[in-house]
DNA sequence: ATGACTTATCCAATAAGA
């Protein structure tokens, strides 16, 4: 199977790219993000003539998950257990089983700054999701994948100097990471196309993609069984070139069967 | 540089992103 997420900040912006990149890339399953678009208005249409089904989850302008499968997708669970809110329930997680895999599409709380209540609050959600995964892993196949809107390592940002003091790289975000896996599910980690480390996403200004000053905060994590039969992984940077990308990249991820 | 882009929305100035 070949699996993938992607965070397309605006799935109606991305239309064109995401149905090229469908194409080209033939994916089984993708997780979207960021599709800042509702439920209703997602164009399940476009992509269902490329012979996917739908799964959104969105209320308008921000936020907003998905996921598409051409191997079937059943079971969708909408939200995490215990889901915190800011003040009220985002869309930020869906979850479907397609061809025997439970995958989960999260775009996980940015938090601002970590005096912010949105750090809290992400801190918070990351519990629920926690909470959520315990609750189905064992069960088969799993996958919970998207825009973690954490670092894991220093070695995930372009120059921990520049992060000093902000959200993504904080102990308590990275801890709230390695409690997820320690459950049970492995960084699957992705080769890069070009240059030595498999960023991400890059900021739009200031030419960080062209300087390469980007972050790996999209991550694809798997049940170690799942991982194990991983094939290729690599991050897709070719879909942040050129006019009118999103500001991440896909991550692209094989398994055997 | 309190910067630099890009998005959707009360279509114009704003909030949010990371």
């Amino acid at each position: 199977m070949r699996l993938a997420t992607w965070n397309v900040n605006s799935v109606t912006a991305r239309l064109p790219r995401l149905l090229d990149w469908l194409e080209n890339t033939k994916p089984d399953v993708v997780a979207l993000q960021e599709i800042k678009t509702t439920t209703a208005a997602f164009p399940a249409d476009a992509v269902a003539a490329l012979g996917y089904e739908t799964a959104a989850h969105g209320d308008g302008r921000w936020n907003g998950v998905a996921l598409l499968s051409r191997v079937g997708l059943e079971n969708v669970t909408r939200g995490l257990v215990d889901q915190p809110g800011f003040p009220g329930p985002e869309p930020r997680a869906v979850g479907a089983t397609c061809g025997g895999v439970r995958i989960w599409s999260v775009y996980v709380p940015n938090g601002r700054e970590p005096d912010n209540p949105h750090y809290a609050y992400k801190l918070e959600w990351l519990a629920a999701l926690r909470t959520t995964v315990q609750a189905e892993l064992g069960s088969g196949p799993f996958v919970v994948t998207g825009d973690f809107n954490v670092a894991p390592t220093d070695d995930d940002v372009f120059d921990p100097a520049a992060f000093v003091g902000a959200t993504h790289v904080t102990p308590a975000e990275r801890e709230a990471l390695a409690s997820l896996r320690a459950i049970g599910l492995v960084d699957v980690f992705p080769r890069p196309l070009k240059y030595d480390y498999p960023f991400t996403y890059w900021d739009y200004r200031a030419g960080a993609f062209p300087n390469n000053k980007g972050m790996r905060i999209d991550l694809f994590y798997a049940d170690a069984a799942l991982a194990a039969t991983v094939s290729d992984a690599y991050v897709d940077r070719n879909a942040r070139k050129g006019k009118g990308p999103s500001d991440h990249a896909p991550v692209v991820v094989d398994t055997a069967d």
